[in-house]
DNA sequence: AATCATCCCTGAACGC
DNA sequence: TGCGTTCAGGGATGAT
């Protein structure tokens, strides 16, 4: 499940790939069903990638005078390749100039590519409402804070991408362990809110470090694994001891969402 | 306006 | 062995 750190890895690993390249054909090889996923991909040929950046979970291409947004979905994988990529599902091919295809591979196609005018995000609203960027200067302790002491579940709030933008299920529950906070908590104090602020900011800058999590699906640009997920303390370790305190990790389901936390370290109170 | 459930998808894991 | 069911979850959508 590609959040930040894994939509990041792969931008480090694509930029020097793409930027300058001309995109000389789109070719999008999935039926007819399933095309409103990838939306004015034809209106990408002819034009030149000047930038690619990432926004949260997305990542965005500077096209001339066009933007092209693509949002990896659950199980998205993207490349470039001088060769066929040997890969299953690919669904979308961009031929570049120098005869490499850029392309995307999503077996169960909750990712989708849009080609639009820069900044016309209308059909994307989570990434036209997108909060601050948690490792930029954006990303404003006073401003979160606030907001958290109005806020009745945690976890839901660290998912919809407004407060905070780029974390997901794996790293709301890293985040919320190393700060010490239930996923259903709600109505910080100040000194909470504050360790919730540097434990999401610890927890992405080292899964960055770590190029990723790969959980199931995860590659970096390059098809390669992640490394991070050696290093989680909650996700996916349900009945392992806790890191901190050897208590059992227990998983709950909160906000339609399967959720570990150590009952120890992080209490609910009442 | 904000919050919540539902849906979209495929394949692996599981139960009988 | 094989078939049917359940589960994984980011984001759009419709309902409350």
């Amino acid at each position: 499940m590609p959040e930040l750190p894994e939509v990041e890895t792969i931008r480090t690993d694509l930029e020097p790939l793409l930027v300058g390249r001309k995109v000389v054909a789109a070719e999008v090889c999935v039926e007819e069903a399933y095309r409103g996923r990838y939306v004015n991909l034809e209106e990408a040929v002819g034009r030149r990638i000047h930038a690619l950046r990432r926004r949260g979970k997305y990542l965005l291409a500077d096209l001339d005078d066009r933007e092209l947004i693509l949002h990896l979905g659950m199980t998205g994988q993207v490349g470039v390749k001088l060769l066929e990529p040997a890969l299953r599902h690919v669904r979308v091919r961009f031929r570049l100039d120098d005869g490499a295809v850029f392309f995307f591979a999503d077996q169960r196609r909750f990712g989708k590519i849009h080609v639009v005018a820069p900044g016309e995000y209308a059909a994307m609203p989570t990434l036209a409402a997108m909060g601050p960027e948690p490792l930029s200067s954006d990303f404003v302790l006073a401003r979160f804070s606030m907001a958290l002491t109005r806020v009745n579940s945690l976890k839901s709030v660290l998912l919809g991408q407004k407060l905070v933008s780029g974390l997901g299920n794996i790293y709301v529950d890293e985040a919320l362990h190393l700060a010490r906070l239930h996923p259903e908590r709600g109505h910080l104090n100040r000194v909470e809110a504050e360790r919730l602020y540097v434990a999401i900011r610890e927890v992405l800058a080292e899964a960055v470090r770590n190029r990723g999590t790969t959980f199931k699906d995860y590659r970096d640009g390059m098809g390669n694994y992640g490394r991070n997920q050696d290093f989680l303390s909650v996700y996916d370790r349900e009945g392992e001891p806790c890191r901190t305190c050897r208590t059992p990790i227990v998983k709950l389901r909160v906000a339609q969402r399967g959720t570990y936390l150590c009952p120890n370290c992080q209490p609910l109170p009442r």
